[in-house]
DNA sequence: ACAATAGTGTCTATCAGACAGTATATC
DNA sequence: GATATACTGTCTGATAGACACTATTGT
């Protein structure tokens, strides 16, 4: 590893120029919810240059005197933004290259999280109008990203999607006690297709993370039978994989 | 991202530690191998202190000015060492806290690569003292390694292990064709257990992913069926898992 | 009664595990 | 023939998919 001058001169210099000899690193995290019967991504609107008032995921750049690690850099953004503290947190990759950020060689460490939509308060100082939910289809949402992000957030929900099909990730979206039915409905919003309800109940059953409650939901019809998990930060992985390709 | 003054003395404060302060980002690989019924893993010794003459995984830092991105990182170190230039290559994922260098904060992206042991020829202008090939025992090796990568390299073992259990990759450790008993022992290195030769048989040539050549294995023993692969860089995931747990 | 949602029964298909049995080499 | 490795046959068990059926609520 070369040395840095701290000639301030010599360092504006190969700052402007982009050929710094430490490429720049952050942290970018997909924060997921579900919400009105959708899959939507936390978004934030950049109020500085590169990508001035484009919407990106909630990240930023590594405080190497405050974050102990990668991890923390995540979670002090994501609460920061959602004021949600215990949410699901899994790092999916990284992404580094010479192109992604205009201002030179950018690594970013790309999380995902899940969280309930009623845990979240935005806590923004300027109100809500430089952060919103967006939904997700196909891995696409309506308003265009800055840097790559596009391209980060499909290649999260393609993993989401691909967790969902043998994991008990989606309880980490449910606030509070819920239903069978509940639970299905926010499996079928992430898969974008419908599911054998036989099949999901006797999956989820047999997988022993949930259990009942002493209360039902009553809402309109039949009452049904609410459960909470067993352990709250647990997740299970199934032996086989639903249908509808890896 | 926090808003900074422009007071100058609080900016440059907050320049040098933002922005100035980047940690120190490399790639580190860990290259298995099967050789002499072992499962390897490709080490080599520091030359330079922290861990002078400690061994470590293969890696380096990024060369902002010659690489492209962080595979060709990972790539340009595993070519320089080994000579090969097909590995199977996958990220795994990125390690980053203020403890695992002594120089400050870090963050090493980590690969995992397969390669046949065949094809590697060691290139290291020092010859064969500063760089061996070390046998992995459930995700540890005899020597101890530098940094923080024996944790690393546990870790890469564990998913190693674990995706062998519901993909094909094996198949990338064979040089040339090979019979279904050879990719079989393979599999059971990996694994550290047998697997029952039917299902294993019944397993593979259902993928569809390798096909008969025309050539049979002669040794000793009854003639073997060699095979070779389909697709040379495809891999194949299987819907349900071996047993022995995830 | 009817609509709507909750929940059960049960048949089939798929595929992993177990293990006995057969085939073809060398000695 | 004995031994070693290659390869096949086939039964069992687990679990996903399909789908018909029953249960309990509000209107």
């Amino acid at each position: 590893m070369k040395k840095h001058k701290d000639d301030n001169k010599e360092f504006i210099k190969t700052y402007n120029s982009s050929v710094y000899e430490k490429p720049n690193t952050s942290v970018d995290t997909a924060i997921f919810t579900v919400y009105e019967g959708k899959l939507c991504v936390l978004t934030v609107k950049r109020d500085e240059p590169p990508f001035k008032d484009a919407w990106t995921l909630v990240g930023g750049f590594i405080d190497i005197n405050h974050d102990i690690d990668l991890e923390s850099t995540a979670m002090r953004k994501l609460t920061e933004k959602t004021g949600v503290s215990t949410p699901y947190l899994e790092q999916f990759g990284t992404v580094g290259n010479k192109t992604r950020d205009p201002r030179g060689w950018s690594v970013t460490t790309v999380y995902f999280a899940l969280i309930p939509h009623n845990n979240v308060k935005f806590t923004s100082r300027k109100g809500a109008s430089d952060i919103k939910w967006a939904a997700v289809n196909k891995g696409k949402i309506k308003n265009k990203l800055g840097f790559d992000h596009a391209a980060i957030l499909k290649a999260c929900s393609e993993r989401l999607r691909s967790k969902v099909l043998y994991t008990s990730l989606p309880v980490h979206l449910m606030s509070g006690p819920f239903t069978l039915g509940e639970l299905q409905k926010t499996y079928e919003i992430i898969l974008e297709k419908k599911i054998d309800h036989k099949s999901f109940r006797r999956r989820i059953l047999a997988a022993d993370i949930i259990e009942e409650t002493h209360n039902m939901r009553r809402e309109g019809t039949r009452p049904a039978q609410l459960y909470q998990l067993r352990d709250k930060h647990a997740s299970h992985f199934f032996t086989r994989t639903m249908e509808g390709a890896n």
